[in-house]
DNA sequence: AAAATATGTTAACCTATATTAACATCATTT
DNA sequence: AAATGATGTTAATATAGGTTAACATATTTT
């Protein structure tokens, strides 16, 4: 069943016993949105963190031109929400869209205290999820600033082969930082190359 | 004394008790830096997250061609470290050197968990210093896809006042993604507006 | 199956920022 | 105080990537 896949996931950072893995479900929900639906919409509050039980995400920011600027896919086993948001109860700068039909798990700002209060460990298994989002972050930043586009897009065809799949090439260029016009003379250079 | 700094931050997220104080201390240690000196050196693997007591630390990589991209400038009360080679213990991607004489306090990789089990509410700590220096992250991202170099360097001197006097200005330049020769030549424009 | 919508391509022209190189100023060392 | 090195400026030229607009091809919806 959905929970499975969030216990597992779990499980590999910290080992819960049975009787926290039952305490755990307790306070969470599961839900399903279908494709085009917000999950969480730019300048409202983020109520929830959600794990990614299956579907495919992409959270970006509107930008005062109107354009979107994509900065995080999220798919099977994978967190989103704008953690800013959600932690210092503040209006989202970021969107949450389903680019499939999506099924997650969320965990709620209203009770993640109690929850931390009652699995302490759990403490821990966000903070280096957390640390891990981080780390990916930074590397972005230097990558952003260091490589063309060119080599920018290599990199994440090679570390997310099978985002290139499921998700249209004009998404893929936003997140690039790129525009799709752009992106399709450079794969065309690629190509000849 | 330079320990108290550290306690005071870490008090403002998480209180400790005097015994926990004096537990902390026997896991950290202090330690002076000139100006020039490496913290942190890419490609060696990072055994220390440091919290800044005095003076001032820049984090910056070198590309293949050899040019430095800075991502994080550090001052008082702020932390540093290639936190992705600190967690994993790999070869670090970055370079941290103090720009200032700088004196730091250290938490050491060999005995970090060791002190978590004796003080488990650091692990809150660090997760919510975490959780901030992530959601700065993203957000310097989505500023670096949507914003010109111009509105940026706007908001970097909002932001951080006191760095603009401390720093030399191709430093800046570099924070901010662009050449030493860009940066002098949009000065102006902006003295002109 | 036609219409509508979403996605992808091409090409002409434009602009923000990079590169190179020369020079200016300021701070530090000898 | 001269010399050295670090920092900052200017200007000419170059380029990666953006903009606009037209068209092409899928994919849904009616």
């Amino acid at each position: 069943m959905a929970f499975q896949s969030l216990l597992d996931y779990i499980n590999a950072v910290v080992p819960l016993t049975k009787k926290e893995e039952t305490t755990l479900l307790t306070y969470v929900t599961k839900r399903k949105y279908l494709k085009g639906q917000f999950i969480l919409q730019q300048g409202d509050i983020a109520q929830q963190e959600c794990f990614i039980v299956s579907g495919c995400t992409k959270m970006f920011h509107s930008d005062h031109s109107g354009q979107e600027h994509i900065i995080l896919f999220a798919i099977e086993n994978w967190w989103t929400s704008d953690i800013g948001s959600f932690i210092s109860q503040t209006p989202a700068d970021f969107n949450v869209q389903c680019i499939e039909d999506t099924e997650l798990i969320q965990f709620s700002y209203h009770n993640i205290e109690a929850l931390f209060e009652a699995i302490p460990k759990l403490e821990r298994f966000f903070r280096k999820i957390i640390e891990k989002a981080f780390v990916a972050t930074q590397k972005r930043i230097v990558r952003n600033f260091s490589l063309s586009a060119k080599e920018r897009y290599v990199i994440f065809r090679d570390t997310y082969p099978e985002l290139e799949q499921r998700i249209p090439q004009y998404m893929i260029a936003s997140y690039l930082g790129i525009t799709k016009e752009f992106f399709s003379k450079m794969k065309r250079q690629l190509l000849k190359e």
